[in-house]
DNA sequence: AAAACTGATACTATATTAGTATCAATTAAA
DNA sequence: TTTAATTGATACTAATATAGTATCAGTTTT
């Protein structure tokens, strides 16, 4: 079971190159090539995240990406579900026989349980705190 | 994102029916049935947990699968390993430029960190608990 | 005008997940 | 002792998700 995609992996590095260079413009092509993420693949996740109004863009020559949202305020849970869906345990775990009527489901319960802790953890980790984590260990993004 | 595939899903309300005819055989078949799970797909799942050592097997007519492992002995945890591969935030996020020693990679720490908690919520809960809480609600599984 | 870029979108490849089919061997019961 | 009900083993197909590539039009700087 792997929680991280390539897409939510590439995402948050490639924010975190952004976060780094904060007001100024990173064309998807440095970012390709210094953290080897295949170009094209990057370009559809920036576009992805201009949608998202995480970061803006820049045409033409000298143009590129740049942060717009606070790093702080970005979460692994958020690029989780821009990149995989909603965070859920299980669509209903519990169908038909078990819970035909979902309101009496003790199970869900449970599972909901859960599927609030993995979200909270992962919305304790920002791009903010990943950026200070890495630099205060002497490494750049 | 999707915690539980069908081959989980499917494998915890199987040995929900189990656990609760502890000492008696059940066949694929009326497990199958009874809990809408496809009965090939059923049947290589309960072959799957045989070799795991959670269920035992009788051939023949009359025969059936009956639970062999302490119900509260099995995690939801061990199932998704079994079925989905151990539980991995991601193979090595910060590779290469970011991450070319290991051992320096703070990133690293962090996402360990949220592995474990995963993990251990998910050891919480085990088909016997799963059982009691379904009784408890007067609902047979 | 040319070069360096992004916007948009279509396409291919690979892996994972989900589900089906088949046949041999075993056991209980008619 | 034959038949029906079952598991063991394994091969196969289908659907979906993930990963990656390609192309062309438009924009901006030089």
């Amino acid at each position: 079971m792997k929680v991280l995609t390539k897409n939510s992996d590439y995402a948050i590095r490639a924010l975190l190159a952004l976060a780094a260079k904060k007001g100024s413009y990173l064309s998807a092509k440095s970012i390709a090539t210094e953290h080897d993420i295949p170009y094209q693949f990057l370009r559809r996740l920036l576009q992805e995240m201009i949608r998202h109004d995480l970061i803006v863009s820049k045409e033409g020559a000298q143009g590129g990406f740049m942060m717009k949202k606070d790093p702080d305020a970005i979460t692994v849970t958020q690029l989780i579900e821009i990149f995989q869906g909603k965070v859920q345990v299980s669509e209903c775990m519990f169908r038909k026989q078990i819970c035909g009527n979902r309101a009496r489901c003790v199970l869900r319960h449970e599972i909901m349980r859960i599927e609030q802790v993995v979200q909270s953890e992962f919305e304790k980790v920002t791009i903010g705190k990943l950026l200070r984590d890495l630099e205060s260990a002497g490494l750049k993004p």
